[in-house]
DNA sequence: AGTACCGATTTTGTATACAAGATGTATTTT
DNA sequence: AAAATACATCTTGTATACAAAATCGGTACT
């Protein structure tokens, strides 16, 4: 169906920044080149909308949601709550189902090559948790939460140290730890290591904020690498 | 505009039950008693879907949300943690404005005479504790919470003997103490005011789930009335 | 020079006609 | 008589043409 996949080029363009927030969207241009009349694709931006990837002003035509400084705090405020509260609840609902599905995600997760295919099944892992602990006031939420956590990943994943690569690998074993304590449907545990996993994740987040410091000695980092 | 009509029409038939939980609606019919072409009903249908008023599945057109059993368990599941979160962000971003609007709904939740106009008012006043918590990963959720909590509230107001008019203007002190601790900046008071508010309407909601069951002597009633 | 207003152009919103899919019924076949 | 299939009808999905609103550029005026 070509709605379906004008959808997901869509989201995936938004949540690997390849579509910048605050960005507009041309009714027209977009028509051109999926190849599909306006009337479907304002559908498509209408259910974007909905799921908070877009926002909509009337007369106004479609942007990429934002992502401005007052969200972000929302976001470091709320998201150890939602994350908390949908681990247990997956735990507590935890099914032969959802944890094959969360160990797909896990398995793609691993297999990525690039940045931006690791954003993405790691946002796919986190979204089967959401459908795992099956609560409709809870997972609108999540989503949201996990569209702008996705969009700063993106940095996140580029590692270029050894030490960004080992903080990769820990997020990547914290999954597993996550799995093993939802198929034991041990909600403590899987509260405490999504906390840990948060914690982890929210340090990165803050680097994607608050990037480090121009060297003030220019000269220096030329001489750190002799 | 026409259009806002038409959504406002509908979410308030789907909140007062006017609209039947799980009834569909018809495309043409809606159509023709608003006056509006297929195309710009459709927009509305998918923007109520987005906010969960209406599930959409292909094909087969929309249909007013249901709630069923599990649906009612995940609410009072999360219901308070939802609200406690809103109500204490509520407080601490509390603004003039907000204030008023809140007011302004509990002036308007005082002055209802029927149950439909007090469960949308009501509505209102919790819906304006969302806004100015101001936190867009939870409003979402609170949304849904109150399209649920609306509907079910409607047996809630409609009251038919004193305890249950008592029980009513117990809720609307509630919201008064309420509105005096966001004013104060007081998050624990109002967190602690919500959760007494919630325990209230909880019960309600018992009532609703499970009726008073028949009196097992048919004559037993009209006995007790002479 | 700066600002306000008017018209041209671009962009969004709506209606209608047509296509495709689903459902229900009647007829045929076993 | 029961089941299956083909047809008719109804409903949803898409394209296109038209209407309305907003933006932008230019001109006139302060």
């Amino acid at each position: 169906m070509k709605k379906s996949a004008l959808f997901d080029a869509l989201r995936a363009g938004i949540l690997d920044l390849s579509l910048a927030p605050g960005s507009a969207l041309d009714e027209v241009a977009l028509c051109e080149t999926y190849g599909v009349s306006r009337t479907p694709l304002r559908e498509v931006l209408q259910r974007l909308s909905g799921e908070g990837y877009v926002t909509l002003e009337a007369h106004r035509g479609a942007a990429v949601s934002s992502m401005d400084l007052p969200v972000i705090r929302s976001l470091i405020q709320t998201a150890p709550m939602i994350y908390a509260a949908v681990a247990r609840l997956a735990a507590e609902n935890a099914s032969p189902d959802g944890i094959e599905t969360l160990k797909d995600a896990q398995r793609d997760f691993r297999d990525a090559s690039t940045p931006a295919d690791m954003a993405i099944h790691n946002h796919r892992f986190h979204e089967a948790i959401g459908t795992m602990a099956d609560c409709p006031y809870l997972i609108p939420g999540l989503k949201r939460l996990l569209i702008d956590h996705t969009r700063m990943s993106q940095r996140f994943y580029d590692a270029r140290t050894a030490t960004e690569r080992a903080t990769i690998r820990k997020a990547r074993d914290q999954h597993d730890a996550m799995i093993a304590a939802f198929e034991d449907r041990a909600p403590a545990e899987a509260v405490r290591l999504t906390l840990d996993h948060w914690a982890l994740s929210r340090d990165g987040i803050g680097r994607f904020v608050m990037p480090s410091p121009l060297p003030l000695d220019p000269t220096q980092e030329i001489r750190d690498a002799v």
